[in-house]
RNA sequence: UCCCUAGUAGCUCAGCUGGUUAGAGCACAUGACUGUUAAUCAUGGGGUCCCUGGUUCGAGUCCAGGCUGGGGAGCCA
């Protein structure tokens, strides 16, 4: 037992008449006399109530938002109107001043950019205090999701020898003096020196090795941090984002959309049911936002609703070809609307996604089949030899989200991929060898935990869902 | 990396076709009030107008370059 029960505690089990003992962060102090608290547990605040006569002057100018304290009092019903509890204080201890004049963040509205800069001190702020207890019920519910169903959790490595899964480029992990690197006879960088004696990256997915445990264990995943240097500047991209990344030994395709989205559903069910208060305060974040926004901009709909939503219906089925006959057809495409030509055989652009998403269906859809030539290298060729057995998920406002494919087990046809995309065997020989001791078919799919972090928050920067982001130029904290 | 856009008080912003001493709300300080809900009322302090250079009698305002933030695109999750 905690030697002080927690707000969230008080309010669940509301032991009126008792004395306790709260610590927390100071929101506001009114009226000489009534101080809201928070302890981060809860995005509801307790309301301390001192009698000023009490205190000395000295410790009342203490009181001001940010300071840590300590009460101890009698819990009461409140006579305000705000709360139904509140803390009739006996004993105040100040455990942390909070200098006003110094610490930035106020009660007032603050803009996402100003709070990011102060990183360190965002997660006082309501919105970040929801979003990150959030994040924490997602990722639970993420492990309860495949735990539930008999997946076992693969930690697959942070520092990968492979140079050749072409997902992006990649971090390079050494530990050699980049000011006087050793050299070679012919003046190269002699990385047989280095620690690992190969040029070794940060990884930039789990996927190839979690289809060598899908082999054998049956059911993996894998959840855990992802690395592209990529200089991506955009409210979608992070330098260090956390993937999700089942492998099903003997899924097809269609096994694979179905694992996919009840997987999303299950997770924006499980927010709905375990983080209804922190939801419903994102929601009137966002109303209130959308309010200075041109009315083009705003949300169709509100947050929650838009979140039950995509529980309670079906996802939207389409194959490639018929997602560029629609757009052929379309209104929009007639009238010239889009920036990128439009026809068989183009990579998806932002702008005909959307389009799909947004106005089309206006629901999240799943696109398979598509051109073998804009798909990665380990996606299982269709029998028309033309297209592959790889899977988007496509949600409004965010884009893509879950990114997967049937993995090509034919030996022969892996290694005809791998010369047409001039991917060298030896780097992938361990790749290889499970297509040629027990191959089976199986599939998987990779999702952007802080993609589907922003669908359930609302929120509307990806740098908003992590605590401390990492983005080209921007490694502060 | 490309395109667009912004940078004025601690924060959010206003500042017109260049023209006296650069404004407001919030925050802060002091006082009043005391069952408040981002309390209220009064008074007060607070500025490298992002930086560098230029045009001009005169630049927060116009021009050029740079820095930083934001939006969009590409790459992708």
């Amino acid at each position: 037992m905690p030697k002080h029960p927690s707000i969230l505690e008080l309010f669940n089990d509301k032991p009126i008449g008792t004395n306790v003992l709260v610590k927390g962060w100071v929101r506001t102090f009114r009226n000489d006399q009534f101080i809201t608290v928070t302890d981060g547990s809860t995005i509801k605040t307790l309301q301390i109530v001192i009698k000023k006569e009490e205190h000395d002057e000295e410790k009342l100018k203490k009181i001001q938002t940010g300071a840590c304290i300590s009460a101890k009092g009698l819990l009461e019903k409140s006579l305000g109107k705000g709360q139904d509890i509140e803390l009739i204080c006996e004993e105040l201890v100040i455990l942390g001043e909070s200098d006003p004049n110094e610490f930035p963040i106020q009660m007032k509205r603050h803009t996402m950019e100003f709070l990011r800069e102060k990183a360190h001190l965002r997660f006082r702020t309501n919105t970040f205090g929801s979003v990150f207890r959030i994040r924490h019920h997602l990722a639970f519910a993420v492990h309860k999701f495949f735990n539930d169903r008999g997946f076992f959790n693969l930690h697959s490595p942070i520092i990968t020898g492979s140079d050749a899964e072409g997902a992006g480029e990649m971090f390079k992990v050494t530990t050699l003096d980049i000011q006087n690197p050793p050299r070679t006879e012919n003046g190269e960088v002699d990385l047989s020196q280095d620690f690992f004696g190969k040029p070794t990256n940060l990884t930039v997915s789990g996927q190839l090795e979690a289809e060598l445990a899908a082999l054998a264990l049956g059911k993996v995943y894998t959840f855990g941090p992802t690395f592209r240097a990529e200089n991506s500047n955009t409210s979608r991209h992070l330098a260090e984002f956390w993937m999700i990344e089942p492998e099903v030994a003997f899924n097809d395709i269609f096994d694979n959309m179905d694992l996919a989205e009840e997987f999303l559903q299950f997770c924006i069910k499980y927010a709905l049911e375990n983080c209804r208060e922190d939801l419903e305060f994102l929601q009137e974040r966002e109303a209130n936002e959308d309010k200075l926004k041109p009315v083009d901009d705003r949300q169709s709909m509100p947050l929650i609703q838009r979140l039950e939503f995509v529980t309670n219906n079906k996802f939207e089925r389409i194959t490639y070809s018929e997602a560029i006959d629609i757009l052929l057809n379309s209104n929009h495409y007639k009238k010239k609307k889009f920036k990128f030509n439009v026809e068989w055989g183009i990579d998806l652009q932002s702008e005909h996604e959307r389009y799909l998403v947004e106005k089309h269906f206006q629901k999240p859809v799943i696109i398979t089949g598509y051109p073998a030539a804009i798909k990665a290298f380990y996606m299982r060729m269709n029998e028309d030899g033309k297209t592959v057995a790889a899977m988007d998920i496509l949600v409004p406002g965010i884009g893509e989200i879950i990114g997967g494919s049937q993995r090509e087990e034919r030996l022969e046809n892996l290694i005809a991929k791998c010369e047409q995309f001039n991917i060298p065997q030896d780097h992938l020989w361990w790749y290889l060898e499970t297509r040629k001791f027990g191959t089976c078919e199986h599939a998987g799919f990779g999702l952007g935990f802080e993609r589907l972090i922003m669908y359930v928050t609302g929120m509307q920067n990806i740098r908003d869902v992590i605590p401390f982001p990492r983005t080209p130029q921007n490694a502060e904290f």
